[in-house]
DNA sequence: TAGAGAGGCACC
DNA sequence: AAACGGTGCCTCTCTA
């Protein structure tokens, strides 16, 4: 056993780094003495738990930890007897409760290389990222505690401490002269800092689950959003793991295509002197030498040249030129290219979500960047795929952060109107007496927090009509205006809001105004989170590909399709204050995603 | 040479 | 009185 002494603050911490399988004894001793609250963590050769299967990934170490002493396991040395291994998954199932950050990553990795399965930890499961969202939900930018394990170990614990092991493999890299991209599948299982930012991981997690419990707010203990919001994490680690079918024929036949498309246009961009379409500053200076006249800048003072500015020179071969190169070069990276780098080796892409991503709790999702996929069409959604013999299926909400904000409100002209099916656009329209577009634009920009300046650039009105709309609006709606009123009061007294499901949400003192869509938004994402909760309650989630927003993707077996639609789509419809918040199904007739789109030109 | 910031563009 | 909210990701550019 090699010991490495730490310090945080004045406290010691004890690291206990196994080099031997005879040092395993002092192990379990430790796991025994620590099984009703143990921290862990785990080191790996990258990120991609999914190739585990063809062995391009490997877990390395694993860690058990509480605030003052941890062990290191060197899982990745084979000794006989597979002692190493079985040591860990005897820890992980013995310990009652398990404290991780970010845990879900590390449940992936020891099912895909130990084989624990999730289903036996998730339950067993503190997070303290999950922890750390619900005291600040804010990133480091946007001035809040941020949620990298640096990050509240530098706000919650010491700076000092995060600093050293944020430092240590940025250090380690460079010593083995590798990038620190690089540094994970190639730093030797006994170097000495690699250890102590091994070890130290659980020590942190657990000293931050202590802190982290006593601040969350007390509304959202009682609401029940500590366990809660740990059984969406599992519900969608669930949906990680299944993975989504990809097209590999027809992702790599459309990203051939764009790709020499791109290269096409490039060359003719090259030889009208830019030989970089995606820099704005030569793309600039090439319009401006060709007698073009620029007139917008963005905010530091640089020409402005994006697709609507560019589009403006329809007759300039150059213009058009980048237009269609960066279009073409974007996608086909975006896209195609990245599914097809992605997929593991059954040719299925995993998405990783973030349940609580955003500083309104809204889940983000990478991986498979379904939020930002283009919409409305094909084209890219076909790269997936439902099962065979299965059809894809895409349930989503009817105008739900409207609805929501209706029901927040409780406006009675709103809620009547919803309850009327009313055409709620045209009905801002009438009463401010501007036209139908105004009218809409302005029922999502007040819900946005916004006012008649972006109706007026949204919606492409005079500001006349835009102001007239935002008038229109607040006297159409007072209910609204009481809402958004105490919240920002509220916000302004506090500094925070809390939402109707106990969630505190911390407010900007420059931008209260942002409180009624924080409101609004967030509440709209905890009826999307309910409905994957009860959907897994009702055996769904095998079925569930992904979730954006306000819609769920499922891929449903063909003869069952109607019948689990319908069960679906009930089990997600939500009444919020009365008012329902209802859902509609789309049944695409083949297996791609897009699929559903076809249908609908269709008709 | 990695990381950060900016610009741009895809979405709800 | 008025105030546009939340993301991911690619590329270029500058900095340390």
């Amino acid at each position: 056993m090699k010991v490495i002494e730490y310090r945080i603050k004045n406290d010691p911490v004890r690291i206990n780094v196994v080099e031997d399988p005879s040092d395993l004894a002092q192990f379990k001793k430790f796991i025994e003495a620590n099984q009703d609250l143990c921290a862990w963590d785990t080191e790996t050769t990258g990120l991609n738990w999914w190739d585990a299967k063809v062995g391009t990934f490997r877990i390395r170490l694993a860690q058990f930890g509480n605030g003052s002493e941890s062990f290191v396991i060197p899982v990745e040395k084979e000794v006989p007897g597979d002692n190493y291994r079985t040591a860990v998954r005897w820890a992980l199932r013995t310990i009652k409760r398990l404290i991780a950050h970010n845990g879900t990553y590390d449940m992936h990795v020891v099912e895909e290389t130990l084989g624990v399965r999730m289903e036996e930890l998730a339950p067993k499961s503190w997070d303290t990222v999950l922890l750390g969202k619900l005291v600040d939900s804010r990133a480091v930018k946007e001035g809040g505690p941020g949620h990298k394990l640096e990050e509240a170990t530098k706000h919650y614990i010491d700076p000092v401490v995060a600093e050293e092991v944020k430092g240590s493999m940025t250090a380690i890299a460079k010593e083995l002269g590798v990038k620190k991209s690089e540094v994970w599948p190639v730093v030797p299982l006994e170097h000495h800092g690699f250890n102590l930012y091994a070890g130290m991981d659980p020590v942190l997690a657990f000293r931050l689950y202590r802190t982290l419990r006593r601040l969350v707010p007390a509304r959202s203990k009682k609401r029940g959003l500590m366990s809660w919001e740990h059984r969406l994490a599992h519900v969608c680690a669930k949906i990680e793991r299944q993975g989504y079918i990809l097209d590999e024929a027809y992702t790599r036949r459309e990203a051939d295509k764009l790709i020499s498309e791109a290269e096409r246009w490039c060359r003719v961009a090259a030889e009208l002197g830019v030989d970089s379409v995606n820099s704005t500053d030569q793309v600039a200076e090439a319009l401006i030498e060709r007698g073009h006249k620029l007139t917008e800048k963005t905010p530091t003072g640089k020409w402005k040249v994006d697709d609507a500015i560019l589009s403006s020179f329809p007759a300039d071969p150059l213009a058009q030129a980048v237009i269609k190169a960066k279009k073409c070069g974007k996608w086909a990276k975006t896209w195609f290219l990245r599914f097809l780098e992605q997929r593991d080796s059954s040719n299925r892409c995993h998405a990783s979500i973030n349940t609580a991503g955003a500083r309104t709790f809204r889940m983000s999702c990478t991986g498979i960047p379904a939020q930002t996929l283009p919409a409305g069409e094909a084209f890219v959604r076909n790269c997936f795929l439902a099962e065979p013999g299965h059809v894809t299926v895409s349930i989503d909400y009817g105008n739900m952060e409207l609805r929501v904000m209706a029901a927040l409100s409780g406006d009675q002209t709103l809620l009547e109107a919803f309850r009327n099916d009313a055409d709620l656009h045209q009905m801002t329209a009438d009463a401010a007496g501007v036209s139908r577009k105004a009218g809409k634009t302005t029922n999502f920009c007040v819900a946005f927090g916004g006012g008649w300046q972006a109706v007026h650039e949204q919606a492409g009105v005079s500001v006349e009509e835009a102001k007239k709309a935002v008038k229109g609006f607040w006297r159409t709606y007072p209910g609204v205006r009481v809402l958004a009123d105490q919240l920002q009061k509220e916000a302004r007294r506090k500094g925070y809001i809390y939402t109707a499901t106990g969630h505190r949400l911390m407010v900007d003192r420059d931008r209260p105004y942002a409180a009624l869509n924080y409101a609004i938004q967030s509440a709209a994402r905890d009826i999307t989170a309910r409905a994957v909760i009860e959907l897994d309650r009702a055996g769904f989630t095998p079925w569930v590909r992904l979730i954006i927003h306000d819609e769920i993707v499922f891929s449903f077996p063909k003869e069952r399709a109607a019948e689990l639609a319908k069960q679906a789509a009930e089990i997600m419809q939500f009444t919020m204050n009365g008012l329902l918040i209802p859902t509609d199904a789309d049944i695409a007739e083949g297996r791609p995603w897009g699929a559903i789109y076809d249908k609908d030109t269709k008709h």
